[in-house]
DNA sequence: TTCAAATTAATAGTATGCTAACGATTTGGG
DNA sequence: CCCAAATCGTTAGCATACTATTAATTTGAA
């Protein structure tokens, strides 16, 4: 019954995009979990890493693409694992800046196999144009931010 | 510095599928607010309509692609509102089967308007084809679940 | 200068997802 | 028959995500 409405790519698309993000979490976690991380904790470190150190933690959070609250939250974290470290911002006391301590650094390289390999397993068959012709796609969508106002 | 690691789709992918994952449940959320509902319970109600009424909890996990705990909590609230009901299977008595209530049915009506504006709006000049090309890489990446075996 | 408004990080509270463990029940082997 | 094992839904506890609110500080206008 309804099998046309129900392989309708659009009406599809949503559920299959959540459901293909928790897997892809899931296959990162349990492959972190060894190492005591996490996907999310692993995102805030990369982009630490590209962004170079001393980040204000709300520069940070837009980077990173996620809200001031739920990075408070994964920095508490990562604190506590001694991966990274908050210091006070010197000219604006309001403000915090964030770092990789040098266990971080180190566990960075480590994560960096662990990510490559769920990569290669995750993707293997698939070409780059497919995963470039999907991150396209993935960037259409999301320009499509506000279009209401019209 | 580094333009050209960053830009590789396979490095890019799995950041950009969660963040699109994030987006995309943010926007049906904020429009399914006014009804009370969330994207999580209204996938669970479209299920239900589509794989006919009385489901086990445990088909219906397994159908929507989640845990049994989630689903638990899910129908929780769903009960609450009173858009489903679980009733004891008379056959076996460990097991409960869920029902859309009159008034679930109503809603998923109402909700069907506002799913089919979301996704209008978030899919606008993208073609059936780019979808269905995204479908199919979907696919390939979930049918790697266990290839560590070999 | 002074005080309201804006900004920054944190906290509180909620939803959604997971695994582990539990209680009730059914099933199956001896 | 009977008891161990499996199964079903639930509970507990965690991680991650959000919005709304708060406390501290800075900024800016009168």
């Amino acid at each position: 019954m309804n099998d046309i409405e129900y392989f309708d790519p659009r009406d599809q698309f949503g559920f299959r995009l959540g459901r293909l993000a928790r897997f892809w979490r899931s296959r990162l976690d349990e492959k972190m979990r060894p190492h005591g991380l996490t996907q999310a904790r692993w995102v805030v470190m990369i982009h630490l890493r590209r962004g170079g150190n001393g980040f204000k933690q709300k520069a940070l959070a837009k980077f990173v693409g996620i809200e001031g609250p739920t990075l408070v939250h994964i920095l508490d974290n990562l604190e506590k694992q001694s991966l990274i470290e908050r210091r006070q911002d010197k000219v604006d006391r309001r403000g915090k800046t964030v770092h990789l301590t040098d266990e971080g650094w180190r566990m960075i390289e480590v994560l960096d196999e662990v990510v490559a390999e769920v990569r290669s397993e995750n993707l293997a068959g698939i070409s780059d144009a497919d995963l470039a012709h999907c991150l396209t796609v993935f960037e259409n969508i999301e320009s499509h931010e506000n279009d209401t106002t019209g």
